[in-house]
DNA sequence: AATTAGCCGACTGTTTTAGTAGGTTAAATA
DNA sequence: TATTTAACCTACTAAAACAGTCGGCTAATT
């Protein structure tokens, strides 16, 4: 089993769909601007995650993407699952022949502790997560650094063209 | 976070030690036939664990490792740790600067996962383990699959010869 | 003196991670 | 219609970790 940033990503960015959803397709550019994820490696994860039916593409000038479904109906734990980051914990793949064809002494640790992790992972909604209050803190602030950056770019000055630019 | 070989071979391992507790000094040559472990990959492991103070070693002939504390007081949590391989899902361990000195979007996300991992993991001791109807049925195995080893080796005959062996 | 078994450092092939680079294709807009 | 946008795709890479090997050294027992 392993957890990392890919993984880490994967989530991140699924999130930042769903905060955004209702505002027509979200492109890459924005979500790395606004995770800090490069680009690149932002296309090699949503090529997984459109696979995997997570998500559906726009192509085009003012494409992008979107979620595929409700956010309800979209946990932490496929979206994981997606980008190859098992939640497996056991050696064998669950399949019980660890040890040269036979049961290893903790096999079944691994498996309860698999169980665990699939749980509480799957327990989780995109939508849990968008309507946490510190995920809605550290939304607000990226989207302001985000915005500025938008204005600082174009030379808008006004608040007016600040709230034109949202 | 990872679980790899690594961390499941230093439970495994430790669950050994604590299966043939109170008979002297467990020989790591002894895991190593009965769990499938390499030698030298063990000695590595277990200079960790001895860091750690989880295991005391006897150098010499009839020598080995034994637990240095009770069963009930050593937990799987702290023996994947001894090896490097830490519980932590959070990208920045813990701190909150995920995102270039700040916390990122999913940052509480993985708090919480860890939190869920290391309460689980270290809510087993080896006790619990050694106690585990599954684990004492493949250990069983193993034993005697231990003992027929070493009677084909010293070519010893006879049931009484076994039951010496033991 | 010989054997056992822990101790130690260096080295290795393989895989994964995290990312870069360079290009192609589909759709909207000027 | 030409240009721009942004998805899509393949290949490549440095660095790290994993899993394991090898050779030699030291302490204790027989």
């Amino acid at each position: 089993m392993r957890l990392t940033t890919k993984g880490r990503y994967a989530v991140t960015a699924m999130l930042d769909l769903a905060l955004h959803a209702g505002k027509g397709p979200i492109s890459l550019a924005d979500i790395s601007e606004r995770q800090g994820i490069s680009l690149s490696y932002l296309e090699q994860l949503f090529a997984k995650l459109r696979r995997s039916e997570l998500v559906r593409s726009v192509r085009g000038p003012g494409g992008g993407y979107q979620l595929s479904r409700d956010q309800v109906h979209i946990n932490v734990a496929e979206v994981i699952d997606a980008v190859n980051e098992s939640v497996d914990a056991t050696g064998c793949h669950g399949s019980g022949d660890c040890q040269s064809g036979e049961t290893c002494l903790t096999h079944h640790l691994w498996c309860d502790l698999s169980e665990q992790i699939h749980a509480f992972l799957s327990s989780i909604s995109l939508l849990d997560l968008v309507q946490r209050k510190d995920v809605q803190l550290v939304a607000k602030r990226q989207d302001r650094r985000y915005v500025d950056q938008l204005i600082m770019s174009t030379g808008e000055k006004t608040s007016a063209d600040r709230k034109a630019a949202v």
